[in-house]
DNA sequence: GACATGAATGTGACCGGTCACACAAGGCGT
DNA sequence: ACGCCTTGTGTGACCGGTCACATTCATGTC
């Protein structure tokens, strides 16, 4: 009912305590549901804030009270289907709980830039969610100062890595090891990767699930090729496989480099599957409408980032339950890219 | 040189005063390059900053002076290769004039919903940019405020829209108007349409672009058919289209429709671009390494989300010059997936 | 009837900055 | 020698909340 019409600043609780006739304080104990307040007052409160149009200053709360409900993300990337799946999963959650997002995009693995970008993400306030699937990120969640809540979204860990941290991850390892044994399953004497490239110097959890199913089915045990993220790598794999007439089946890192692998398997003649089989992981979407369609380990990386909110929620809010951050089991999708090997000549 | 260890928290400009032996109105001055300080203090003061690794508390600063170097990105969407990039865009500028940026998703379209989260991401503080191709994005940028600093990133505004508001847009019309003529210069009689949902009631600039180029060429205008988002849409109405041995072009609103759109007229046996010429829209990264590789028009995200920015930033602080938020042109790119039509029987 | 107890409310300081203003010292014109 | 402007610095209030404590009044208890 603000008749003037031109609503000057918004409407501070000093503002509603002069309205009601109370002092601020008494405001303050109705926005945040202390018990003792009559409840008439309560109500008179309540009418004015409404009438007002008050809504609590999240900046001012953050100053005064030191907790900010906000979150960080920080990560190399924001378009590749699995980071962008993270963020939108940790923003699913954070919303939930009323919490902001923030994100930083790591351009550089550079450690001066690196550490930059933390400290502008630290001084944001609130917690951190350092996706560390890449060199930048590995190192951003190092440069993490330790007195910082924070969780790092990391590949699977071959022992739980530093230990006084909190990670979620999913199953990798299990994941190429199931696609590895998918496609040896079908009778193909072994299966040659294309490798992601390591968040760490130390052999990606995927590289260690695909070599790890090789032995268990006493396949030889190709050297990986190293792609990098996108397409463009995989393609470059892709032509060097396409020589070797005796490569039946190829894993890809992920299915942006399976895309590139396709690409170059037809470019230079070699049908899939039948000459050749490709699986790739992460099943994003496009996978399903590739022809051919891709067989692929199917990650669940929006849970991924609802999880990793969860557990920063708890660190930062006692109160908050830590959650199980439940390592989401990775689901083999087999589509048309992947069948028997050719007969042998 | 704290050797006590426990850096408890952290310095403020007070801190930094008391070390240096002035008041903390002249460590204020230091930090915002005041010039009335004389240059033995100001010296003095910087290694005290240095020394106890002082850091200006970004909420304190917001609260205090009212700006709060913020901007946050109201979208529908995070994975969708268009909205992912204009995200990085807008994210790069501000990074590079030190902005913190945050995001908000409108998960529905519900006008109540929709209110909530403009609320939510005015309670941030600092600006908005809304990513308004969708119903959801656009009752988002009609639900901001007045009072409130925002840029729309729009569809190309058939007459300027509101007028009394900045906008960014690339310029779709032009763009499906190239790539329509590409396809009719190749010979085919018409071109069909698989649209992306439209932004408002009217018809997208997408759209009228399309019709335009046909109208031109005196060419027949089959009905558009409705397409969503994603890929799956793509190969509902590929399926449609495929029945239909007159149809021998495709526009498709996007690269994944068109991905959905190659699939299902390969299932039907159509092959392309022998027996019809598919297009698409955006230039994902997959889209050169398609089997056949998509014909598409180029647009240029990511410089959309400096623009968007840029232009905010202009609003923000009249200082920073208002950029011209250059209306980017989109590039036919021309690949495997169009030709000729198959000769007349 | 005096006193401890608890419910309901108010007061002042504080979070870490900025802003508007006051004030001291030095240089310069007259 | 006086006023005045410029340079360099300090003081107090303020942004909009929270927190710790003080205060008032109505009860219940002995």
């Amino acid at each position: 009912m603000n008749v003037t019409g031109h609503t000057r600043r918004p409407a501070s609780i000093r503002d509603v305590a002069t309205a009601v006739g109370v002092s601020y304080q008494t405001v303050s104990r109705v926005i945040n549901g202390h018990p003792s307040v009559k409840q008439s007052t309560r109500e008179r409160v309540l009418a004015a804030i409404d009438e007002l149009g008050f809504r609590r200053n999240a900046t001012a709360l953050a100053l005064a009270s030191g907790r900010s409900r906000a979150v960080t993300v920080l990560t190399a990337n924001t378009t590749h289907y699995g980071y962008a799946s993270i963020l939108q999963g940790v923003e699913e959650a954070a919303r939930a709980a009323s919490y902001a997002v923030g994100i930083g995009v790591l351009e550089s693995a550079e450690e001066a830039a690196v550490a930059a970008e933390v400290r502008r993400a630290a001084d944001a306030g609130g917690g951190l969610i350092v996706i560390a699937y890449d060199p930048a990120g590995v190192g951003a969640l190092a440069a993490v100062p330790a007195e910082l809540p924070v969780v790092g979204v990391v590949e699977t860990p071959a022992t739980p890595p530093g230990g006084d941290r909190p990670w979620v991850w999913t199953d990798d390892r299990e994941a190429a090891h199931a696609v590895t044994r998918h496609l040896l399953s079908l009778g193909h004497e072994t299966v040659h990767y294309v490798a992601i490239p390591s968040s760490t110097r130390r052999t990606s959890a995927r590289t260690t699930g695909w070599r790890q199913a090789l032995q268990e089915a006493g396949a030889p045990e190709p050297r990986p090729l190293q792609g990098n993220w996108g397409p463009a790598g995989g393609h470059r794999a892709g032509r060097r496989l396409a020589q070797d007439p005796s490569v039946t089946a190829i894993l890809c890192g992920n299915d942006d480099l399976a895309l590139g692998v396709l690409r170059a398997l037809h470019e230079n003649g070699r049908s899939v599957p039948g000459d050749v089989s490709v699986a790739g992981f992460d099943d994003a979407p496009h996978s399903a409408y590739l022809t051919p369609s891709l067989t692929t380990a199917r990650l669940d990386f929006t849970g991924l980032g609802r999880a990793a909110f969860a557990l920063l929620h708890g660190v930062l809010e006692q109160s908050a339950p830590i959650a199980p951050h439940g390592v989401s089991v990775p689901e083999l999708v087999v589509r048309e890219s992947s069948g028997p090997p050719p007969a042998r000549v």
